[in-house]
RNA sequence: GCGGGCGUGGCGGAAUAGGUAGACGCGCGGGUCUCAAAAACCCGUUCCCACAAGGAUUGUCGGUUCGAUUCCGACCGCCCGCACCA
């Protein structure tokens, strides 16, 4: 029989909620308490409902909240509801349920889900980000990043009114592309290029000219550029959510268009977003990923004047000096650059063009603008371009090099051109092989002779470069960038593949911008007193499938109107923020969710910040956990938040694969076919469902994957094969959870079936947290047999309070302790969990337990199984929940034994072993082991060379 | 191509400052209890050999060492991320 389990969990989660026990004290209560503060990535409460994954992430920050209650801690353990945004609305329309109405359902059905799991949240702090109390925070975040300027010189935000003051002052100026730069003058410098001539002071500009400049350099800003536009989605998308050349939403396709767009200044922020993983405590991938979508390269801009003799003739010398300006990590190859490229989109593609190059040019253009990204990656080997007839001056050397058009070169990064240096850069080597182009070697290996087939971009000594010759690169590169500089010919500097955050959707279901335009679509922020701005109520809420937003259709609300403000004809903005805008800071909201005056007291943000363990699935790397950061250096540089950073130590769950699968694959006709001949193995949708195929690695032909039962195969030297034909191999793999594949486990049933203390115990022991596993139901039942095994030792058996326990018992409940506590910490649970079983199985063997062993055991498995250890406190006569218990301590006295067991290896092989006491002498344990009777024959005749003794690890005799 | 991770029984996985490989769970085999079954409990379970004795064994091959799952080198396979980023 087993314990009554659904009883059981019901009635403590009953008494957990009136009792709130898991409530976070507030810091002016707290005394000296230590605090912890444990964090999941809060659910979009999807149609679909809770995943195994979603428990395998709940059950370890649960658990170590648990425990660091039960050591003591003052936990912050909550949880909310991401409910804005593109996945919570496509479910939606799906549905054919507006959006608000559906994300309430999929809010209380989440809710029920999570509680049945007997998660330790505390259920005030509960946050909705689709809430107008919480919106107007998320609101009120955009209103200071809309009137913040990234300041130059202390690389800090500040606000747009301390912007203005520093023009008024002088003490800025404002350069002819509109930036602003510290006043040279003002620095005590003279202005000493003409370019100074050309920055004006503040009060030079129109009011209009000061409008831009202060637009400029917002940190929320509008912009007309290319941007990913989903018609699918009916909505832009940032770059972070294009995967690709598809929607990461759905996996639609995405095209680039012009349209103005929110942009938030997410690239002033590189340098310190990168810098600042190195004070993470985050796994290594992640940060890895992160660096490599800033993908920071430091390098040199080099000008190459366009040589004035071969283009048009008839053209007056005046009109010459055109200037094309290029990027390269490598300006110790200047030498060698034989040619020059430009991205097809590159404006000065059509000054410079040669009348007899113009068809050519344009043809080749309009084929470039007629692919998709998808195409154009697809093909990312075979170099395609076009000369445009003109030729560049290289300022080096003066030679004349041709340049070209070529879509290997993309206008977004860098400036959109290069200067190639095929001896150096695989790309340009393959362009020059192709276009019959010169290759100079410019750098020479270290050791070895450069190669022939292949370009050698590895760094070395610098040859046929006369400023810098003999230089290693590093070196080089300086030399190099110290003389352009001189020169005044180009310039060190530092490029990033980071782009601003293409921040409007237009989308209903999100946060309405708190802005207004004018006629002329120059935007002012509403005032903080008219926030929260509500989303309105429209029945047409899909998109349109138009740049034109649905809201709209919201023609009363779109008219704004403020006595306070004498301008007319104002008009709301339309777009919406995307869905990541409420979980950029919902973290900080947890602090004080119910704070009217500020999105979070600063008391409480100094007692609670930084989050002591963030747990997560890795999909966020480049989204939400980038996105976060930069808001939280925003506010931080304003004086909102007191850390630099949100998330202290971070882990990724690994993910939770279906259940093994065994296939074997047949050809159309039936054949049976290897695996080795089995090749590229995939995945392909049909009409009965997703189905496992395959290529036959000689015939090419499309191989039908058979699903084959775990029982109809056996295992070989290489591989399995089928039972009943053992010419066939099989394929054993598991697959993602996916309804369409039928391999989803739900957690409804299995907390039916098992309930939810095994549930939790099962995701918890099915290995390592951070590894990918493959999920089996079949092993549930060992989690089941546990827990009711655990109830029948210490529920059903007697528990004795005078009972003694043996020497070894004893030793072995005092190691448990130390080990599981050990475990937990390190979030090891398979291994904290492996240890409670094996204690319990210790006390299945006696009559009766003693009752300190029976609490200890209580205790140590509460974090794991709360619901039934909190029943067996109870029975063993507690009146409390055990929620604040302390946890058990071990005495190390206890750790030690009095004999030990020592393996004796003769030539490294075991051959037997012996027991002696602890403090036996190292003399004593050798003769020891050479007369076990299980040793003697391998020594018998041989000559011992040599006697190792590891202290208490082992014995081994060398013998020759 | 670049970067990161991984490879251990029938399955999930333990164990690495080098020291008894396979903890713990599943599955499987046998037993106890029972009229029977379930549940529970006990024993066994890496492979080879009928058993024992013995031998082999942590993806493969090699190296260092008294001793290698652990360290070094080469190779094979799988997974994840990035990718014409100049």
């Amino acid at each position: 029989m087993s314990y009554d389990f659904t009883a059981i969990e019901k009635k403590w989660q009953e008494y957990w909620k009136t009792h709130k026990s898991f409530a976070a004290i507030e810091p002016e209560r707290a005394g000296g308490m230590p605090k912890k503060y444990v964090l999941d990535m809060f659910p979009y409460p999807s149609g679909a409902g809770l995943h195994v994954g979603h428990v395998e992430n709940y059950a370890a920050t649960d658990i170590i909240s648990r425990y660091f209650r039960m050591r003591g801690f003052n936990v912050l353990h909550p949880t909310g509801w991401d409910a804005f945004g593109l996945p919570a609305e496509q479910y939606a329309i799906k549905n054919n349920r507006h959006p608000r109405e559906f994300t309430a359902a999929n809010i209380a059905n989440f809710r029920r889900q999570i509680q049945m799991l007997g998660l330790s949240y505390d259920w005030d702090r509960e946050i909705d980000t689709t809430d107008p109390k919480y919106y107007k925070w998320t609101q009120w975040i955009f209103l200071k990043l809309f009137n913040s300027y990234f300041d130059p010189v202390d690389k800090k935000a500040k606000s747009i009114s301390h912007l203005i003051h520093e023009l008024e002052q002088d003490n800025f100026v404002v350069a002819p592309d509109g930036s602003v730069k510290r006043n040279p003058v003002m620095e005590g410098m003279e202005a000493i290029s003409g370019d100074v001539q050309l920055e004006r002071k503040w009060r030079e500009l129109s009011v209009e000219e000061k409008n831009d400049v202060i637009d400029g350099m917002r940190l929320a800003y509008t912009d007309e550029a290319p941007v990913n536009w989903c018609p699918a989605l009916g909505t832009v998308l940032a770059n972070e959510e294009v995967i690709d050349g598809r929607s990461e939403v759905g996996g639609f396709p995405v095209e680039r268009r012009p349209m103005r767009q929110w942009m938030l200044r997410i690239t002033a922020y590189a340098d310190r977003l990168l810098d600042d993983l190195n004070l993470l405590d985050w796994p290594e991938s992640l940060k890895q990923m992160q660096r490599n979508w800033i993908g920071r390269s430091v390098g040199a801009e080099v000008d190459f004047e366009v040589a004035a003799s071969k283009r048009d003739e008839g053209q007056g010398d005046e009109e010459d000096g055109e200037g094309i300006t290029v990027f390269t990590t490598r300006p110790d190859t200047l030498f060698g650059a034989t040619y020059m490229v430009l991205a097809p989109e590159h404006p000065l593609v059509e000054k410079i063009t040669t009348a007899e190059q113009k068809a050519a040019v344009n043809a080749y253009r309009e084929q470039c603008a007629g692919r998709s990204e998808r195409d154009r990656m697809a093909d990312a080997k075979d170099k395609s371009g076009v000369f445009t007839g003109a030729y560049a001056i290289n300022p080096v050397n003066e030679a004349a090099i041709p340049i070209f058009i070529a879509d290997y070169v993309l206008m977004g990064y860098g400036t959109g051109a290069i200067m190639a240096v095929p001896a150096h850069d695989q790309r340009d080597f393959e362009f020059a092989k192709k276009f019959n182009l010169s290759i100079k070697p410019v750098v020479k290996p270290i050791k070895g002779d450069l190669p022939d087939d292949a370009a050698f971009e590895e760094e070395g000594t610098a040859i046929n470069s006369p400023v810098i010759d003999g230089l290693t690169t590093a070196k080089a590169k300086e030399q190099m960038i110290a003389a352009l500089e001189r020169d005044g010919v180009g310039h060190g500097t530092v490029k990033y593949k980071l782009r601003d955050w293409l921040f409007s959707r237009q989308r209903y279901w999100g946060e309405p911008f708190p802005i207004v335009l004018d006629t002329q679509e120059r935007a002012y922020g509403i005032d903080e007193a008219e926030l929260p701005l509500e989303l309105p109520s429209i029945e047409d809420y899909k998109p349109t499938g138009t740049p034109e937003p649905p809201l709209s259709k919201a023609k009363d609300w779109v008219k704004y109107e403020n006595p306070r403000i004498a301008m007319r004809g104002l008009l709301r903005e339309t777009n919406t923020m995307p869905q990541w805008a409420g979980s950029c800071w919902y973290y900080l909201r947890f602090l004080d969710p119910n704070n009217s005056q500020a999105p979070v007291d600063p008391k409480k943000e100094a007692y609670w910040m930084p989050v002591d363990l963030y747990v997560g699935g890795v999909e966020h790397a480049v989204l939400h956990l980038l996105y976060a950061r930069f808001w939280h250096k925003v506010l931080f540089d304003l004086g909102v938040v007191s850390q630099p950073e949100p998330f202290g130590r971070l882990v990724n769950q690994g993910l939770i694969l279906g259940e093994t699968e065994y296939h074997a694959f047949y050809t159309a006709d039936g054949n049976v076919v290897t695996a080795s001949e089995a090749k590229e193995i995939g995945e392909e949708a049909t009409d009965a469902g997703v189905k496992l195929m395959a290529i036959h690695a000689k015939t090419s032909e499309k191989l039908i994957g058979q699903r084959v039962g775990e029982e109809d195969v056996e295992k070989t030297a290489n591989g399995f094969r089928l039972k009943s034909n053992p010419n066939m191999r099989v394929d054993a793999r598991a697959f993602k959870m996916s309804k369409s594949r039928g391999n989803v486990a739900s957690p409804d049933d299995l907390v039916r079936e098992y309930g939810a203390d095994a549930l939790r115990l099962y995701v918890m022991y099915m290995g390592p947290l951070e590894m990918q596993k493959p999920w089996n139901t079949r092993d549930i039942i060992g989690m089941s047999r546990f827990l009711s095994s655990v109830w029948r030792n210490l529920a059903e058996k007697p528990v004795d309070a005078n009972a003694a326990m043996s020497d070894a018992l004893q030793g072995q409940m005092h190691r448990t302790i130390k080990k599981v506590a050990e475990d937990t910490e390190a979030l090891r649970f398979n291994t904290a969990i492996a240890e409670l079983i094996k204690l319990n199985n210790e006390i299945t063997a006696l009559p009766a337990v003693p009752k300190s062993l029976a609490e200890n055991l209580a205790l140590m498995v509460a974090p794991f199984a709360p619901h039934l250890a909190e029943e067996l406190w109870q029975r063993l006569g507690h009146g409390e929940s055990l929620a604040h218990y302390a946890w058990p301590s071990f005495d190390p006295a206890k750790l030690v034994e009095s004999t030990m067991e020592l393996p004796v290896q003769v030539n490294g092989k075991l051959r037997g072993k012996i027991v002696v006491p602890v403090d036996a002498g190292e003399a004593d344990i050798l003769a020891r082991a050479a007369g076990d009777s299980e040793v003697q024959p391998w020594l018998a005749g041989k000559t011992v060379r040599k006697q190792i003794y590891v202290a208490k690890k082992l014995v081994n005799f060398v013998v020759g």
